[in-house]
RNA sequence: GGCCCCUUGGUCAAGCGGUCAAGACACCGCCCUUUCACGGCGGUAACGGGGGUUCGAGUCCCCCAGGGGUCACCA
């Protein structure tokens, strides 16, 4: 058995997308289980739409996503360059060796022409393809066409009547019929290749075994295939991997809201918690434990168990694994991530007065009610604002029942505060008056927070200190 | 419309001829508890429909329906 490749090969046409992401995850998984490379490729043959930034961008993400390759754009390699548009040369090659060959020729229809037929065939109700018009275009014909300056496009010439099966590693054996495929262009007027022309010239050329590759590609493999068997080239395996769709079972686009990896990292997703997110999507360990390390991931994966169906991206699930990883996180850890969030605050500079220890026992606090890393910056409210009491609160504190426990809070506040400590405090509260531990706790809550609700008061206590307490407590005495 | 793929609870998803049809998220209830969370325990909820094959079908075959993808000088 062959050392396996694989590859990712995205479009730098836009941020790296969620479905994007998880092919790239696939193939960067499969090649970990089996021992293989993972080849980093970028298809800008989309003129018009590839921007430099949106493949750096791109490399950001998976690099953020834990992925690396041996080979590719940024780490090179023996296979390179590797952007299509650097690589031009060698797609004229095969080009030529098609023409030489009488399976390709070159197409002068314009694009309205085209256009106008395909409305045609559709209206008509019949196969939509392209006509043959100019494949049998005389020598003559050509030099005509040539001679006003009309560059042309290069088709393909699609056999007749032949069957084109994929066996897919995921879907099983596919057929495919050539006579509903009509010539198709593998060569723009401008001489840039079209996707289906350079994937597969690159995938050969760069000794790539497996293409694991999502499942809007299926309808596209029978025309590689052909291209395939035209030069002669070895055909690899495949993998279609289905795709991940919305909330209203639509491909995942722009519309589902956020569909690009950078939007999860800045929403304050852990890295590991989305890798482990995806990789549940069309794919399942053996086991029932669903949080896994990246490296658990990788031993346990194979495309055997890789799903048919599309998958629903499921943002709670998301957010509830995302609250496992951060849930794990050290204190010290989780501080550090939180820094770049904690600057959007407006409280930021009041949590720096803290020292280290309070900050993090701040953390300690309200990490149970992090989703995501962004959430810090309302969970740090509780601790600076000056709100107001709500209703339900005045409405507690308006019974003034408990004005002899909050002068025993005042003169007995213990000089050391640890959290311990004011556990312990407000016990001997409870015992000293005979009162029930919500009697104690809730007016106490209420009257320095202003809210029925919140963390923990032992620790907002401590965070706070002794004199911040009876700021609070005076002011709400008022 | 042609071609192709898919179809187990709301969602992810196990199952690969014989199970009371796993598990996770979400939801509901109980417990823990000063509250909200967290956590623990429990619960509601599924094989798209119809034909076959078989002693026996979620599992195999056919048809239908539904969903999706693709039919570009985009990838």
């Amino acid at each position: 058995m062959n050392k396996v490749k694989v590859r990712f090969a995205p479009s730098p046409t836009g941020p790296l997308h969620i479905g994007g992401a998880r092919s790239a995850l696939f193939n960067y998984l499969y090649a970990l289980k089996t021992g293989g490379d993972l080849v980093l490729r970028i298809e800008d043959t989309d003129l018009e739409r590839s921007r430099r930034e949106y493949e750096e961008e791109i490399v950001t993400s998976l690099r953020w996503l834990g992925l690396s390759w041996q080979e590719g754009i940024d780490t090179g390699g023996a296979n390179g360059p590797y952007r299509q548009t650097e690589r031009l040369d060698t797609y004229r090659r095969y080009t030529e060796q098609l023409l030489a060959e009488d399976k390709a020729y070159p197409c002068y229809c314009s694009e309205e022409e085209l256009e106008a037929e395909r409305q045609e065939l559709l209206a008509a109700g019949e196969l939509v393809r392209y006509s043959g018009k100019c494949r049998t275009l005389s020598a003559e014909e050509i030099a005509v066409r040539a001679a006003q300056g009309i560059k042309p496009a290069i088709r393909f010439q699609v056999p007749d009547s032949k069957e084109f099966v994929v066996d897919d590693l995921v879907r099983g054996r596919v057929v495919f019929h050539s006579d509903n495929e009509g010539d198709f262009i593998i060569v723009k007027s401008d001489g840039i290749p079209t996707y289906n022309f350079a994937v597969v010239i690159d995938d050969s050329l760069m000794g790539i075994t497996h293409i694991v590759r999502a499942e809007e590609h299926l309808s596209n493999t029978p025309r590689q295939l052909m291209i395939y068997q035209a030069l002669g080239l070895a055909i690899p395996q495949f993998a279609h991997i289905s795709l991940i769709l919305g909330e209203d079972r639509q491909k995942m686009s722009k519309r589902h809201g956020a569909t690009s990896l950078i939007q999860y990292r800045e929403m304050g997703y852990l890295p590991d918690a989305l890798f482990n997110f995806l990789s549940l999507l069309g794919w399942s360990p053996e086991g029932e434990e669903e949080i896994l390390k990246p490296e658990e991931i990788a031993a346990a994966f194979s495309l055997e168990r890789v799903s048919k169906s599309p998958a629903v991206f499921n943002l709670e699930k998301l957010n509830w694994i995302n609250q496992q990883y951060i849930k794990k996180l050290e204190s010290t850890e989780l501080l550090s991530m939180v820094q770049p969030y904690l600057a959007a605050s407006e409280h930021c500079q009041e949590f720096e007065a803290y020292d280290r220890s309070k900050q993090l026992l701040i953390i300690e606090t309200i990490r149970d009610q992090m989703v995501c890393l962004k959430d810090i910056k309302q969970l740090i409210d509780i601790f600076f604002i000056e709100a107001e009491a709500d209703d339900e609160a005045r409405e507690l504190l308006a019974t003034g029942s408990a004005e002899g426990v909050f002068d025993q809070f005042a003169a007995g506040y213990p000089e050391a505060d640890a959290p311990g400590e004011i556990k312990a405090f407000l016990k001997k509260l409870v015992k000293d008056n005979k009162l029930k531990p919500k009697d104690v706790y809730m007016p106490l809550r209420c009257a320095l927070t202003g809210q029925m609700h919140g963390p923990d008061l032992p620790n907002m206590i401590s965070i706070w200190g002794r004199d911040e307490c009876l700021r609070r407590l005076n002011q709400a005495r008022k």
